[in-house]
DNA sequence: GTCTATAAAACGATAGAC
DNA sequence: GTCTATCGTTTTATAGAC
């Protein structure tokens, strides 16, 4: 077994964990199918055969990326609700987080919507399972947000406001054009005003 | 030189087309970089060897595709001119194809959005060029039909249809939900219901 | 636990017979 | 023009020394 449990010698050096780093990154920015796993190795500064010894095979490490991923999207919902005490502000702090970013959404799309696109390529089971669930990471927080405001759309409204971001990513991204991606913020953020409470 | 130019004996057998059709329909299920020569070979029933007389490399073929696909869009555009007189009405008519194609859609995501996303992901520049083209084929017709009923903002209103199409596409492939699409297509609809011409 | 070496298969691309 | 056979490389995965 790997470092034991998440306990003592864990982040002893934490080899899997930077694994797992550099493959989040290579699959963000080249997407997952071209990423091989010398790509992963070389960034980890792990040797390409010891990789096996973190991860039985490739499809594991993508599924790790994919918790990853997915825990990313808890903790930055944490972020935003110790931060925001109304969901609606917490809404509008998460909007302006991607206007913020939109250089890197430009350059290589929102990091969970095509790490979602590539797991749905691969008609296999277990691969689309993964993107859905990393969907909907996205889709719950978003749909909590609106419950707490009331809405009994909650779940419409959270899908409407994920699609308007994703569309943005993916037009912006394909564009090359960063402002298509800042206009697009600017008109969630004047959606989300005009959502009563 | 394979079959001559575009004159009489194009079609004898039509392989080269054959070749990039089967490579269209690849590239929009499995991804373009999940996809391999034998692949495209195998679905066109030409030898693997034989590829090389019509294509030189394999970045030859995903130029043609995108060329194929952008075509395509020109093609739609075209019969959505010869179907309906007003602009807003081709508009509409756009997005209720999209509503019927949802399974398709929901299954592999928009052909073109995630084509252009697969040519995004290497930081290759001459394939970021073919992913800006073909969006802004889709873009460019659009804002064509917003110009047409007199829009001063037609380019940003064609950016926002856009992208509420990719998003819904993004969104429902990920969750494998076509409802999700569907009830997305109504949304636009209204939307361009609200427009003023 | 860590590393090197290498097996086994898949892939892009070429050569050359017909 | 069409097809088969194959080269050279890359890629996933394993074996085994340390």
């Amino acid at each position: 077994m790997p470092p034991q449990r998440k306990g003592a010698s864990e982040s002893r050096g934490g080899k899997r964990e930077q694994l797992v780093s550099a493959a989040c990154g290579l699959f963000h920015q080249q997407g997952v199918a071209a990423t091989t796993l010398a790509d992963i190795a070389d960034r980890s500064g792990v040797p390409l055969g010891n990789v096996y010894y973190y991860f039985k095979s490739r499809d594991d490490i993508v599924a790790a990326v994919v918790g990853a991923r997915s825990r990313e999207i808890q903790d930055l919902g944490a972020l935003l609700e110790k931060r925001h005490r109304s969901p609606k502000a917490r809404l509008k702090a998460l909007v302006s987080m991607v206007a913020d970013q939109r250089e890197a959404i430009t350059a290589y799309g929102c990091p969970y919507g095509t790490l979602c696109a590539d797991l749905v390529s691969p008609h296999d089971d277990s691969s689309r399972s993964l993107a859905a669930g990393l969907m909907q990471s996205l889709v719950a927080w978003t749909e909590q947000q609106f419950q707490e405001m009331g809405r009994r759309d909650a779940r419409a409204l959270a899908l409407e406001l994920v699609a308007l971001y994703q569309g943005g990513a993916v037009v912006a991204s394909a564009l090359g054009d960063p402002d298509v991606l800042a206009q697009q913020a600017r008109r969630m953020q004047r959606w989300l005003d005009s959502i009563e409470a």
